[in-house]
DNA sequence: CGATGACATGAAGATATCTTCAAGTCGTGT
DNA sequence: ACACGACTTGAAGATATCTTCATGTCATCG
């Protein structure tokens, strides 16, 4: 392997690490969607959002196709939706290990 | 919820887009560390290790305790082992599909 | 053909993250 | 009390990432 493992998950993860672009994962997530389709649901400067939908490109996260006047994007890797499906939990977890601790505070009995 | 998941989200994985930071989980995977141990395993400076310590300690992703001279990290989170798995799939699956392409390419008969 | 809508690209300033260095804290053994 | 090992912290320069603006491409429609 040319890169270690490691590095190559930091990467991964890095391109996961931006909102715009999650929010494009989880749209295709559910159905392809056309750019001016993405540009409707995520607030964001077209060409701000050309520039993360390169990103995910050249990370194979998606694939993009003209078809007619528009194109549109799907998730190449249907794993992903597992992934954020976990991050999902584990946020929820982390979220409610938060509020217990913060609990132990206020009842400051235990 | 005050930020929004997506943002959330976004934060989350940018903690994991870092090459030290992914090995350092992956040893907390196996079982708690001592710094000095992670120290052994990984190469770069002390200090450095101790900034991406304190990273993954602000995001709740691993907890420290002292013990005599030293300080023990474990994972906080157990669910991160499933993701890291998760991710490790995700890249086999992507690297399998581009060689598939560069078959392609070469046999170029289909 | 010319105009228009739908996207992509390049460049540049603003912002965030990395890495390293110097200094500081906290226990332990002497 | 002192020195030393094990870590942490703050600061600063180097590097990477974001956002925006100006411009360019491509297909369709009149």
């Amino acid at each position: 392997m040319s890169v270690p493992l490691y590095q190559a998950k930091a990467e991964f993860f890095r391109t996961l690490g931006h909102p715009a672009r999650i929010r494009i994962l989880e749209l295709l997530a559910e159905r392809d969607h056309a750019v001016h389709e993405l540009l409707e649901q995520i607030s964001i400067e077209p060409s701000n959002l050309s520039q993360q939908l390169s990103v995910l490109r050249r990370t194979s996260m998606v694939v993009s196709q003209r078809r007619g006047g528009e194109v549109v994007y799907s998730i190449s890797v249907p794993e992903v939706r597992d992934l954020l499906l976990s991050a999902r939990k584990i946020l929820v977890a982390r979220a409610e290990a938060q509020s217990e601790f913060e609990d132990e505070l206020v009842n400051a009995s235990e």
